[in-house]
DNA sequence: ATCAAAACCCGCCAAT
DNA sequence: TGATTGGCGGGTTTTG
């Protein structure tokens, strides 16, 4: 699992260094996401390890930014080859192309086990560093055709927030920056910790976004309507019940009517809604960890019937369950060409 | 894929 | 008088 393999890695090592790539022309905020998520202490998290993260410039030194203000780089490229993180922000021109000594070091830094991130249309900088070819990828929807077009061996997707090769992530428009660094916490670090990040920061920790995103659910919404809460409790407790709105109803001393819309008011949907998507959910995450069959798995969440959770399994997350499985598995493996650690 | 039955959702409105 | 409640109708969705 990658999970495990990334964990190793970085526990063989006194930190897991994040480098962050700097330039003129910087988008301050697509370097603050990186900043932001793995340069901050976080001791309250009591997270086994945690990132040390720097930012490196081709030429070291004062940098101007798009915003008004300047940046000081005090490390230069040859930190990308020990780093274990490496974040490509936007690139300032999108028919530029990066200099040699660039694609050397990104390339370099992807053979040496690094994982190589990129923002927005960062992706161009790593496309150029071919380091994206026969890859999937994914870059700010505006310039999407673009690299479709001055890079024919990448597979662009443009309708997704983020792109997960293991090795290789790229993020759509800048704040889909944010869910990658998210996304790559909730590797390292597991769901739990991912969901505090994301509350600390006050984002969603999770954003549905497009088809095959494969996301874990959001920070819960706090409930103020405690009968509310009683019935959201209720329904994680009793998912493999069949949970009918005038059961429910009963049990947290409702009239299906009151429960409907006060349930709607506190958290923007609907019963049954939330009970399909809580099903769902906990399916997904069979799916991920558990070996049981698809049978078993649906009975546990409460849709016995089997045609009916591959029917929605399939709306929801674009892939029916089997495929689910498969995938998830599948990108799963370690990077091929990681160094030993 | 299709379909009848069941369940759900929600605007409406009289009763509280 | 204004807010809340809960039953009803029936269009929509889900189920098996």
């Amino acid at each position: 699992m990658i999970v495990m393999f990334r964990y190793d890695r970085a526990m063989s090592r006194s930190a897991h260094r994040v480098a962050a790539l700097v330039f003129d022309g910087l988008s301050p905020f697509e370097l603050a996401i990186a900043a932001e998520v793995f340069g901050l202490p976080r001791p309250e998290l009591e997270a086994p390890w945690w990132y040390e993260f720097e930012v490196c410039a081709e030429r070291p030194g004062r940098l101007q930014t798009l915003g008004s203000f300047d940046v000081v780089a005090t490390n230069g490229l040859d930190r990308f080859a020990s780093a274990d993180t490496v974040i490509v922000p936007g690139c300032p021109d999108v028919h530029g192309q990066p200099s040699d000594e660039l694609v050397a070091s990104l390339r370099e830094a992807h053979a040496g086990g690094a994982r190589v991130v990129s923002i927005c249309t960062g992706a161009f900088t790593l496309a150029a560093a071919g380091l994206l070819d026969g890859k999937s990828a994914t870059t700010h929807w505006r310039h999407a055709p673009l690299l479709a077009r001055r890079y024919p061996r990448v597979t662009v997707t443009a309708d997704v927030l983020y792109v997960d090769h293991g090795s290789i992530l790229t993020s759509a428009g800048t704040a889909a920056g944010i869910d990658l660094c998210l996304h790559l916490i909730r590797a390292d670090h597991g769901e739990e910790i991912a969901n505090r990040v994301a509350r600390r920061m006050v984002v969603a920790a999770h954003r549905e976004g497009g088809q095959a995103q494969f996301v874990e659910r959001a920070v819960p919404p706090t409930i103020s309507d405690p009968a509310i809460a009683d019935a959201i409790a209720h329904i994680r407790g009793n998912l493999r019940e069949p949970l009918t709105l005038r059961a429910l109803a009963a049990c947290v001393h409702l009239s299906p009517r009151q429960l409907s819309r006060r349930f709607s008011a506190a958290t923007g949907s609907s019963p049954g809604e939330w009970i399909l998507r809580e099903r769902l959910d906990a399916g997904r995450a069979l799916l991920e960890r558990g070996s049981d069959g698809i049978d078993e798995i649906a009975r546990r969440v409460g849709l016995p019937n089997t045609s009916g959770f591959r029917r929605h399994f399939r709306k929801r997350y674009g892939v029916p369950p089997a495929r689910y499985r498969q995938t998830y598995r599948a990108g799963a493996r370690p990077p091929a060409g990681s160094r030993a650690g």
